[in-house]
DNA sequence: AGGCACTGCGCG
DNA sequence: AAAGCGCGCAGTGCCT
């Protein structure tokens, strides 16, 4: 009798014992266990690199943040994972799971994310625990009773394939994550620092301000004729600009631009001076950028659609006037890419409006939708497509949107039946099934109280704006959601394609010097609809086809065969400044 | 001194 | 120019 062929590992799941080692347990395709290996810390490293050659598991482990920075560091990169803490917060959730109970019972993994420290310290692999107040359970008995649990949920999906591909796409993005903020963006100071001297003038002394925004206040006051105004409090600044016979009812720059007087146009020149001083200035840079690589702190699944937030450093809203300050290294380029329009493509996708889908077919979406002949002009075509998503009611966008219902009825219903269900207290979800929070216990107070026999209109008014609030959070959220899943899907597969490119010998990341995955390519930036590739310069091209083509494999691995372009605009260049 | 709400502004 | 969605962060003012 011969010996029936090997089962394929298809996961590793990784614990952390009771002595600081870690136990390691494979799972079989056919889901049976192979029996615990235990490693020391000191070998985990080393451990995981000669797996990742021969049996390439899928690792299953509590959180990324915790587990990945300690490998990374060492030079070992591993292909997929299973991260369990958000694998778990999507299927709790998850309206197309039949059997959530016991998910949602596993309370222990109801925990915000982890933040990871940005700069790592040797190889302190639960340091976090000693920073975070929260966290999950990190022992191997608690993953592997929480991934049983996984499993079986996932299977009583309505489409366990489709929800499998989300859960694999986050745990991706978490891998991602962790290589951005080790390898860091390439930043070039000395072009920092010559751009805010350029407009702030010399670097003030700790606690004082820069030159230029001093003088600049001067000139505000000497126009507002008050000698003492201050312009850093709003509330101050707004007496002082009615003391000046300005009426106006914030200070907010929108406003003050509607006004005419002298004091206006220096008021605000001082409050972007102020913003690049406080947001991006000396003080943001030293805290942020070290060894010429800025590493902010990116949060995998931190909003509720599914999109990344930032925890520090601010990634999320780095100014397009910074953008000139990212630099590729000697001999190496940037690949950029962002999707043009991605929201409103992932509509017509969704809702198979092939009007919308023909308006997207060139590279401006917008411009089709003119073509269509719904409205005149690219500004109104943007307007109303903007506030089809976000529920606009009022203004120019709320009379253009109707003129969409027309032309584009079913990406419209989509739209409109997904901010019904949220006014009436419902649940949406995305393509992949990401399923949005049920609205909160005020919701329901707000409601009963407008239902009850002593309502006022009042509470009627109230109870109303309340739930159109609602409404128009599930409306944008299975557009803005759908579209981070299809950004995931993109990195996800862009990232694995990156890791087969590049010179093998050395991965090892010097990280000293900042120098992550030597000849390599590798993200470095991602938000939401755009990416950066770090590349050596011979394999540009090359990177470029590959961002190019991990685009339209995303668009086929969500959609199918629906017809919808998500056509990018595409760099290459040494400074990643927006063309 | 530290927590919290609020405003204002940067990003998609 | 906001409007209409989703965020993070700095500064201020008020609270305990």
């Amino acid at each position: 009798m011969t010996d029936p062929a090997p089962l394929t590992v298809r996961w590793c799941v990784l614990g952390r014992g009771v002595d600081g080692r870690v136990t390691a347990v494979d799972i079989q395709a056919d889901g049976s266990r192979g029996a615990m290996q235990t490693v020391s810390f000191a070998e985990l490293s080393e451990y995981v690199a000669e797996r990742e050659r021969n049996a390439a598991p899928r690792w299953v482990w509590s959180d990324t943040p915790t587990w990945y920075p300690t490998l990374l560091e060492a030079g070992v990169r591993v292909a997929r994972c299973t991260d369990l803490r958000l694998s778990h917060a999507i299927l709790r959730n998850a309206a197309s799971v039949q059997r959530a109970d016991e998910l949602r019972a596993a309370e222990e993994w109801d925990v915000a994310a982890a933040v990871p420290d940005p700069e790592p310290r040797g190889l302190a692999l639960f340091e976090l625990e000693r920073t975070s107040t929260l966290s999950v359970p990190h022992g191997i008995e608690k993953a592997l009773a929480e991934f049983a649990r996984q499993r079986e949920a996932l299977a009583t999906a309505a489409e366990p394939a489709r929800l499998g591909f989300l859960l694999a796409a986050e745990s991706a993005g978490a891998l991602a994550a962790v290589e951005m903020s080790t390898a860091g963006v390439p930043w070039d100071i000395a072009e920092h620092d010559r751009l805010l001297r350029e407009a702030l003038g010399a670097r003030p002394a700790s606690g004082m301000k820069p030159q230029r925004m001093v003088e600049v206040a001067e000139e505000v006051r000497a126009a507002l004729g008050d000698p003492q105004a201050s312009l850093d409090s709003p509330p101050k600044l707004l007496r002082a600009l009615k003391n000046a016979g300005i009426e106006v009812s914030s200070t907010s720059q929108w406003e003050l631009a509607e006004h005419s007087h002298p004091a206006l146009e220096p008021l605000l020149r001082y409050k972007k001076l102020a913003r690049l001083f406080t947001a991006n200035g000396w003080t943001w840079m030293d805290e942020w950028v070290r060894d010429g690589r800025y590493r902010p702190v990116y949060v995998p699944g931190g909003v509720v659609t599914g999109r990344w937030a930032s925890s520090g450093g601010g990634a999320l809203q780095l100014p397009r006037q910074l953008r000139p300050v990212l630099r590729a290294d000697p001999g190496w380029l940037f690949v950029s890419a962002d999707v043009a329009q991605l929201e409103p493509r992932v509509l017509a996708a969704m809702s198979t409006d092939h009007a919308m889908a023909e308006a997207g077919r060139g590279k401006d979406l917008y411009a089709g939708v003119v073509a269509s002949g719904a409205v005149a002009t690219r500004d109104e075509a943007k307007i109303a497509v903007l506030g089809a998503m976000y529920g606009a009611t009022t203004g120019d966008s709320g009379r253009l949107v109707p003129r969409l219902r027309r032309s584009f009825p079913r990406a419209m219903r989509l739209v409109d039946e997904s901010a019904e269900t949220g006014e009436h207290g419902g649940t949406v979800s995305t393509w992949l099934g990401r399923t949005s929070p049920p609205p909160g216990a005020e919701w329901a107070e707000v409601q009963a109280v407008a239902n009850g026999v002593n309502a006022t209109s009042r509470d009627e008014d109230r109870a109303r704006r309340v739930a159109r609030d609602f409404g128009r959070f599930t409306r944008n959220f299975v557009v803005q959601g759908t579209a981070a899943e299809w950004a995931l899907a993109w990195i996800a597969d862009l990232r694995t394609r990156l890791m087969d490119l590049g010179e093998a010998t050395d991965t090892r990341p010097a990280t000293a010097s900042g120098v992550m995955f030597e000849r390599r390519p590798h993200l470095v930036f991602f938000l939401h609809d755009e990416i950066i590739v770090h590349t050596p310069a011979e394999l540009a091209e090359k990177v470029a086809e590959v961002v190019a083509e991990t685009a339209v494999t995303a668009g086929r691995r969500m959609f199918g065969s629906v017809p919808v372009d998500f056509p990018l605009d595409l760099r290459i260049s040494e400074r990643a400044e927006k063309g």
